[in-house]
DNA sequence: TTCGTGGCACGAACACTGTTCTAAACGCGA
DNA sequence: TCGCGTTTAGAACAGTGTTCGTGCCACGAA
């Protein structure tokens, strides 16, 4: 994974100066490259393909140029990476904060942040790389923050479980992608369910007395009801 | 993160049948290469210098031969990871699983799992990036199960806790290492603690008055506390 | 209209990656 | 000693991220 370069401060009181200004209009050049059109470009691969297939290269000859065209507008692939994340934290919609159904809305915040990684198969692998510091993030965290808050959760318990909640969303999402490019693919990374549970039962059961017994358990679940179950858990541990 | 040929139905036999077979000695030759040599190798460069800089050339230099070579006991560099991360589950001990201490236990094995992650920087980016079915993690998970099948949780619960459990440890360890990492490098890749603070006070009060009035406790923590209260979490969770 | 300048575009190049191919070397059993 | 199988490892292939240097273009000033 990419290294990243740091953002300075100056930097940084940049981007929150340009939270509010509008995005600005395509330049007259036929057509010339721009941040966004990169970031679209990426994405493309990414739903495509999966986050391993994206590549400068790739991106620059989705946008029929060369690849160093790319760093007039974006530092290196760490900033892309950070782009693509902030983007799909830009497309989660926050609620209003209601001391009733707190829990509900949180986990629907959390649905939405898991689903738009799950567009992008293993982009959230990019997500767990990098500090969520960036303003999209922390817009995320402000309504979780605003949430938990307003269930009554004190600040610290608050900010750590939201903490938590960002690294299984991004943790799960990643495990779920791998599941799900695999099966697209012929040459299989992760094995079926039977497979899976063919495999626990040839298990030694005198060293493996549990596995064994409860394989089918270890590779139960339809959909998402681990993801809802962790969270819950999650929730029912902030209510005492 | 390289692709990962799938392991058949043979193979997994002969790695169970494997499972009571003594290590080969090492062969004869002045040295040879050997598996064990190669994640040694592999596992000094971690220690150094971090998972980033792990490559089969960096490999093969630290055991003076060429690349190639290693072609020859491994299939791959995802096979590698994959040896890497398994005697790393093989590193931590399993306790008696206690009816009464059960969450200590828990807790226990987690925390030994995290910290051999963190003797790594970044390693649990690859246990992150593939299915925990080896046999050194299915160790892990029968250990698990046993401690909370013991403390009295249904076993579709006890599973899909260990399969959260696994997620956050790995995606816990990663940030944390990223944290740890950056502070040994002059080209700081995460922010320090109180210049994180500062940013978020940075923020307008208007779109983010929750992190701006909370930037303390979204910052606070020492070692691992985010780690331990995560997981009581889960358990607190489980109690019900 | 012309000229200078700054920014963009992009091929070439650098240093690296994972992996395969091919040939030589080595060890072991007959 | 010889044949065979395995190991070793350089060379090669196809790719990666990033920088350098040069040409092109747009824009503002004269």
């Amino acid at each position: 994974m990419p290294e990243r370069a740091p953002v300075t401060r100056d930097q940084w009181a940049a981007r929150i100066a340009a939270l509010d200004a509008p995005r600005r209009a395509t330049r007259a050049r036929k057509p010339p490259i721009t941040v966004e059109r990169i970031v679209e470009a990426a994405f493309g691969l990414v739903a495509a393909e999966g986050y391993d297939a994206l590549t400068m290269r790739r991106v620059a000859t989705a946008l029929e140029t060369g690849p160093a065209s790319l760093y007039a507008h974006v530092r290196d692939k760490a900033e892309l990476d950070d782009l693509l994340i902030g983007e799909l934290c830009a497309q989660v919609t926050l609620p209003e904060a209601d001391p009733v159904r707190w829990r509900e809305q949180f986990l629907d915040v959390c649905r939405q942040l898991r689903d738009q990684y799950l567009r992008y198969p293993g982009i959230s692998g990019a997500a767990l790389s990098t500090a969520p510091h960036g303003l999209d993030a922390l817009r995320l965290n402000e309504g979780l923050l605003a949430i938990l808050l307003a269930g009554g959760v004190a600040p610290r318990s608050a900010a750590w479980a939201i903490d938590a909640a960002f690294l299984y969303v991004g943790a799960y999402s990643l495990e779920a992608s791998l599941r799900r490019h695999a099966d697209a693919s012929t040459d299989q990374r992760l094995l079926d369910r039977d497979e899976v549970v063919a495999r626990f039962r040839m298990l030694p059961a005198d060293r493996f007395p549990n596995v064994v017994a409860h394989a089918d358990e270890l590779a139960a679940g339809e959909g998402h009801e681990r993801f809802d179950f962790t969270l819950e858990l999650l929730l029912a541990g902030l209510d005492r």
